[in-house]
This record gives C-alpha cells, structure tokens and sequence, in this order.
DNA sequence: AAAAAAATGTTACATTGTATCATTAGCAAT
DNA sequence: ATTGCTAATGATACAATGTAACATTTTTTT
C-alpha cells in the first residue's frame, strides 16, 4: 500500500484520539513506514534532515515517537531502542500487542501476532513462579529467509 | 548459598574453560551475585568503588562482563541493558538459554526455564512467517509476587 | 630470562537519552 | 482582533551509556 494512504489513515487515528497529525509527526512517521528496518530516534532525526531536508531535533523525534506510540502508531523495541511503524495501521482494529521477529543479520522487522494459546501458556509458566506477566510484547532473535538463506542455515 | 561457595563454583567453572577468575572478575561477580536486580556495567563499577573501594573503570567492567557472559556465568537483560548472573553458577549444568521475569516495578529479576514446549511453540510460529529462531532467551516484562500485592492487582 | 598471551589501565570520544526553559502555532471565547 | 489557553516544537545543556585505540601490567609458556 501506499505510504501515503497509510498516512492518511494515521491522521484519522489521530484524530480518534482528539489529537493531530502534524507536518513533523507525519514526517518521522512516514520514515518508519518506508523503512523495512526499525530506526532510532537519531536515525529518523537525518533521515528528515537528509531525506526531507526539515530540520527536526533528536529531543523532538523522542517526543514525537512517544505520542505516535501512545495511540498505537508506532512500537518501540526495547531490546534494539528502536522503533516501527504498526503493521496494522490500516486495519482500524483495537491495536493489539504485537510480537516482532528482528533478523540479526539485516535487522528487518516482521511484525506478527502469536497465537493466544501460546501467550496463554507463557503467561502460565510466569504465573507459577509467583510472577504476574504485565506486557505480552515478545522480541524474537531472529534470521529472516533471505539471510538464513545466505548464512546456510539447515531448513 | 553464601555468595563464597557460589563465587567459589565460578572460579571452577572459569578453570574449566582454561580462564581465570581473576580478583577483578571475582568482584564484578559478587555484586551480580548479591543483587536481586539486575546492574548495569556502570552501577557495577560504582559498586566495586563504593563497597569495595577499588577503582574499576566502567570500560574493564564492560570487558569482564562479556568474559563472564561468553562463559555462561552471566546473562544479559537486553530489553534493560543490564546483566544478572546465572542462577545455576552452583549447578555444574551445561548452561541452557534460560527466560527472565523482569518487575517492571522493582527490578528484580528471576531466571526461569521455560518449558520446552513453549519454546518449540514459539519457534514453530516464527518458521511459519519465514524466520529462523537463533536466540530463545526470552525476557518478559513483569510485576514480582510482592509488587502485585501493593499495586493490587488481582490473583 | 625472554617471548607470548591474558588481563587491566587510560584516554578520548561516539552515541543515546533526558531535563529544562523558550518559542511558536492553533484555536476558542470574549 | 486580541486575549488567553493548550498543543507542539525549538533550543541548549547535560547525563548516561558504550566503544575504539593504545599503553601498561600480570601471568603463562618456552
């Protein structure tokens, strides 16, 4: 799909939530979208200075990515402190807690959503330890197909 | 276990890859061993100069750290970017991926085998999309048994 | 003792993240 | 339109984290 109807999706999000889609905050959400990879703030500060030729400062790319995370837009990935965009910013639903698959080669991100069973079985194991599981968000290691494929790695 | 006969084990363990526990190593060690939190090279370096009064510069820190880890005697909390040692230093195992229950509250940290099954579930769910699973060390975002009782959350 | 390897020290710097206050833009109500 | 309010961004300074590179010391091996 297009990076701009996707952006125009975001806007509506926004505006669901009383809030807007600002010039800036389209502009680093837009580099998220482009970018297979996720991206720090410092990276989304060049590409707008390099790309856009906008200047947009670290301290306002942290605050930008924590509102569009705030309404569901965007997540953070706290093993690589980067960000992508939601996978699923055009299907309107109730955005759920995503699990992401980070290839450690080319450091692509697929986004997907583990079966309820197992999250279910996860959250059961934490509980019998006396643990109470607060966030289902999972950050695989992974290789993606094209760099197991490079790497040799035994199907 | 007094964290001697644990460090005591480490040593051994160390002798076993042909390495050394050095006095250094042997400090680093001892403050993980004796946290029930996770520490950063930096806190850790600030516990060798305040608790031990010996200067240990975050860089050496950093280089014990992954000597430590490249042995199994440490893990790292990458979600964190912090390390905690290995709940079976005592255990003369061969030293299995294990899975963390980090309280988002208190940061204590427990160290979990989670079932097998759940891990073949998991990795069966990312081969589905394409991707290969190279790291099972799962570290999940938690409340401890005590800060679920403060915050009320229910049983 | 000499050579080699392992371990640590030291300095400098790169990167990442936050605190704080200032400024600007958008909008509602008088 | 102007005042006043809030959202949004700019700007500066700094804190925290991590690494590169080379020097020195200690230990081991020959």
């Amino acid at each position: 799909m297009k990076t701009e109807a996707i952006l125009d999706q975001a806007a509506l999000h926004c505006e669901s939530h009383g809030r807007k889609l600002t010039a800036k905050r389209r502009q680093v959400l837009a580099g998220l979208v482009k970018s297979e990879k996720a991206l720090s703030a410092y990276d989304l500060a060049d590409y707008c200075r390099e790309k856009l030729g906008t200047s947009l400062l670290p301290m306002s790319v942290y605050r930008i990515l924590e509102f569009l995370q705030s309404i569901g837009l965007v997540h953070r990935l706290n093993t690589a402190n980067k960000y992508v965009a939601c996978a699923h910013i055009t299907c309107d639903h109730a955005h759920e807690i995503p699990q992401f698959l980070i290839c450690k080669v080319c450091g692509s991100v697929r986004e997907v959503g583990i079966t309820k069973s197992l999250i279910k079985g996860i959250s059961q194991a934490v509980e019998k330890v006396g643990f109470h599981l607060v966030n289902n968000q999972l950050e695989l290691e992974c290789l993606c197909a094209d760099c197991a494929l490079q790497q040799g790695v035994a199907q």
